[in-house]
DNA sequence: GATAATATTGCAAACCTATGCAAGAGTGAG
DNA sequence: CTCACTCTTGCATAGGTTTGCAATATTATC
């Protein structure tokens, strides 16, 4: 009863953390020292017995590490950082979904952050990272200056890009291979018949963009052809729409290929509604990265597939190759993908 | 020189982190102690001169507090879980990118965890928040247990239900008006002159997916018309594509309402694809939500809008007026929305 | 049964910061 | 000049864990 009392009375006098059980508690109840209870759930050696008694105190009283405390002198806080640009290209939803996953089966997390590249979002983002003592970051889609690349070499933080190459750095990296991928559908078109072909590209200040533009136009040389006209489209559905009104319109193009099919749905909308012109049959659109979306019966865009969960595991292997082993090799990893046809793009016959 | 020499020398001895600069090196730089440092940095008081001092040196040495150290001590880590069921309905995506923005703008920041509803990966998954810390807890359409909660509620950590309720509990939650916003499009569907009408609902183990249901029920009554056949559309593209076929042909519907515009979009493409029928001529679709997609060509989806922004606000200040103050009360908020007209659903004679 | 080898265990320091407390510096009034 | 008062500052502790070291308990070997 009086003990009773003065726990009730004991309580409300700052009570450190609202019923936060620490390692000191279980090893209290299970009769054993604290470092015996950080053993057993560290995983170092310990006795069956006493394994035994720390587990059954240690569910009793609902006691779980504390993954800060851990982290401060362990120094891997076991997160990951994960610097995204946008989330309304279905490709990167996907993509976080998986991270993810692959990541949590590793005892890893993810701290996300959205940047946009301008200004200096994404340093501040950074120093925000590094506050948190992230264990790596995995940057999707964002543009890295070297400052920031430096920074995170001095901090000793392992750095990914995710689908963003980089040229001239060392810096780890995993993309499809746009090259290839770009060749692939420009061959895909020529053989289709196609007289015209255009391309709205990526936004022309990314490797990527770049790289599918120039593996494109190569391609299409290869094939014979070439490329009638190429705009940027930035990335973003107005303006790819507009680019391609004109390569249509003016430029008489009767096949497309669209940086990625983000903008390849804004094309096919903006030819079928505001020009009322048949995908397929007047123009054909080829697209790039097979989101979901791709598939769906509105558009049926014949596309390059980018293999994301095989990109995902090779960005989570690097990364964790990198913290396991400070000097690690930045692998800059390529991955092939296959041309995925449907009914968007007119078919080569078979021959 | 020597100096320098032995700094080298002293360099691969164990380094206790790559470089890591602490409170104590900047406290030596500027010649102040380290309590000094702490204060100017967690902005209590210090003189104008220590602050100069402090972040000259703090400046040159590159130091930023070491946030897990902070939260270790001060018990807030300044991170909110964000638990997810799916990201491949756009809304989530959006959602959580003005999470991120709106959390960052508070200090606050984004530990992601993806977990379908089955088995008890939520429960691990929220065993892993706490192993973090989280201050706070968003838990958007994933159905949380009694025994969550109680856990939430012992640990101290306020948790906040966004776009989906939960019956009886006192838990904050901050949801559109599901009853309201489903009757809306129930007496617009009727005004339309609509005779036969049918709901593919979201998954009837939800809240959201019974109150809208409700709602559209009793709307359509209140307009003077009936449900004609309802069937549960699991949230699922699939799923949903099956119910349209069966309503349309079985029942004979001429107008649907789908319980969110994931859905509605698969069911515009299997009308459209395999069954030929024309949308909004021959039946009306009606979704919920207004992802962005709705608005795109394709579909042009007269839906009723969840006002993302408006939910994201109010949930994050829930949440924050939870942690700040740990015995505010559990708000819950229901939002209203517009119904989008759009071209996917015949609309009502101006009278 | 005695000794060497190994496996467990506890003690105490460390990780990096915030903060209560007391001492010191500064200010103004009388 | 002294006193009372406020503003700064440093010291030392706390927060919850991991880990090196030394001591003890256990096992193996002869």
């Amino acid at each position: 009863m009086a003990a009773g009392l003065r726990d009730e009375v004991r309580a409300p006098k700052w009570c450190p953390m609202k019923g936060k059980v620490t390692s000191f508690d279980v090893a209290q109840r299970a009769g054993v020292s604290q470092s015996a209870v950080s053993r057993v759930f560290s995983g170092a050696s310990a006795s069956k017995a006493t394994q035994d008694k720390v587990r059954s105190a240690a569910d009793a009283l609902g006691y779980r590490p504390n993954r800060l405390a851990r982290g401060l002198i362990t120094g891997r806080s076991k997160i990951i950082g994960l610097v995204v640009a946008y989330l309304d290209n279905q490709f990167y939803p996907d993509a976080l979904e998986r991270l993810s996953n692959v990541l949590k089966e590793q005892g890893y997390h993810i701290l996300i952050f959205t940047a946009k590249g301008r200004g200096d979002e994404v340093k501040q983002t950074f120093d925000q990272l590094m506050d948190y003592q992230v264990d790596g970051i995995i940057a999707a889609s964002v543009g890295i200056s070297d400052e920031l690349t430096n920074k995170c070499a001095a901090a000793g933080i392992p750095l990914v890009l995710f689908n963003r190459g980089q040229r001239g750095g060392a810096l780890a990296q995993v993309t499809s291979d746009n090259l290839q991928g770009a060749a692939k559908i420009a061959s895909f078109l020529v053989k289709g018949g196609h007289r015209r072909i255009g391309h709205i590209s990526g936004w022309m200040g990314s490797i990527t963009g770049q790289d599918r533009a120039q593996g494109f136009a190569s391609g299409l040389q290869a094939a014979g052809s070439e490329l009638v006209h190429q705009i940027d489209g930035m990335y973003r559905r107005d303006t790819a729409a507009e680019a391609a009104e004109i390569l249509v319109s003016e430029h008489g193009c009767d096949a497309i290929f669209v940086g990625n099919d983000h903008m390849a749905f804004a094309v096919m909308d903006h030819l079928r509604g505001a020009m009322n012109i048949s995908v397929s049959k007047d123009v054909s659109i080829v697209g790039y990265d097979d989101v979901s979306m791709a598939a769906w019966g509105a558009y049926e865009l014949t596309t390059l597939r980018q293999p994301v969960n095989r990109m995902v595991h090779a960005a989570v292997d690097t990364l964790l190759a990198m913290i396991e082993d400070a000097d690690a090799s930045a692998d800059q990893i390529t991955i092939d993908g296959p041309l995925v046809v449907r009914t968007s793009a007119k078919v080569p016959k078979e021959n």
